[in-house]
DNA sequence: GTGATTCGCTACGACCCGTAGCGTAACGGG
DNA sequence: CCCGTTACGCTACGGGTCGTAGCGAATCAC
């Protein structure tokens, strides 16, 4: 996340208190929270988490850096269970996914970089490698497990990307565009959805 | 879009010159494409417009209202053509969908909308008035008009709302967070892949 | 004309930016 | 144990943007 130096190059001289690194992130996702992207200011970031605005410089390139690394924590928590078919596993990691952008240092977080990123490559780059492609792993899997139960039908049907972007895309439409909330039953029927649209692309493919 | 007079409260003294009006929806959308909208300035568009910043605080109460006027009307040229079939009005539909997505000022402008109205209920209203509900009239008429030519199956499994979101959210999700282009194939595949959603989410409904 | 409203222009205080300089604090090595 | 090195807290700075106010000139309805 930071280029703290936890490698040998920076061994000599006082140390980057690790307390710091979590105040700061700990205050960067609470006035998240309540102030939102547009208004988060290194520097109250910087009183909030009792440090001096220096030190978040020396640490992150930028505001989207900073957020990023706040984030990130959050998104690795995502887990793909094995609940024994393929559909029960996609409501899960559905399920959680919905609860992640419940929260709304995750909302604001999430569009303000989307957002930046639409204008600044390398900083799209930088999304890709942090939250769009360790998430994707859940669909590499999740595809992997069909297929070692046998649901070669659907698991073959699978294509990452695809998936991956009607999942992600579809959820933050809901939550964040339309505004509603994850409900039980909206979960059931987008799930019902994706699973009848792999049964039904899985046509010409090979049969289990 | 602005609370410009068009009424009958604003009829004496000097009328609000419409050139300037233009003049300030273009500056702005050239700008949300080459600066993006964190970088964006009221006093930038001002100066690009050839217009005194105070004429555009006049107008607009805020970025956020002006960037929505300035993308409003490219929206509204989405069309619902009737192409025989569903799948293939889904298709057009996409295509069109995805044409406007590659613009940047298209990008920029929506992203930093939705960022903002996380934190800010007022303007999520208003993202929703002005942009949402608008072009899901898409999709309740693609549906009636299916219905009309007798795919009752497919039409009767349309839940709006859902089908908006997954829509809506799978293309933004592909071109502004996977940041690839919507592609032939891959329109085709995306638009198998609703279609497939929708007859297998058929059953249990009424059969034409 | 007269009153009303908009226009361009200038100026203002407030805020945030990112950086620099300073003295102090905490580590490792000779 | 001191010394080099780096991090830390603090203060201060020039630069930019914000949203508003005040002014004279322009342009409409009546």
């Amino acid at each position: 996340m930071s280029e703290n130096g936890t490698g040998a190059a920076s061994r000599k001289g006082r140390p980057r208190s690790p307390a710091a690194d979590d105040a700061i992130l700990d205050a960067t996702r609470a006035l998240l929270a309540d102030r939102g992207w547009a208004a988060l200011t290194i520097g109250d970031v910087a009183v909030r988490a009792g440090v001096a605005k220096t030190t978040l410089y020396r640490r992150w390139a930028s505001k989207q850096e900073l957020v990023l690394a706040a984030v990130a924590d959050m998104l690795d928590t995502l887990r793909l269970p094995d609940c024994g078919d393929l559909a029960a596993d996609l409501e899960s990691v559905v399920r959680q996914f919905a609860a992640l952008l419940a929260r709304p240092e995750m909302q604001t977080a999430l569009m303000g970089l989307v957002a930046d990123s639409t204008r600044d490559p390398e900083l799209r780059l930088r999304v890709r490698e942090v939250i769009v492609d360790p998430q994707k792993r859940l669909v590499v899997e999740g595809r992997a497990q069909a297929r070692a139960r046998g649901e070669t039908t659907a698991a073959n049907a699978i294509d990452v990307d695809l998936v991956f972007d009607i999942i992600a895309g579809t959820v933050v439409q809901h939550m964040l565009v339309s505004a509603e909330p994850a409900a039980d039953v909206w979960v059931k029927k987008f799930v019902a959805f994706v699973g009848a649209g792999l049964m039904g692309t899985a046509e010409g493919l090979p049969e289990d």
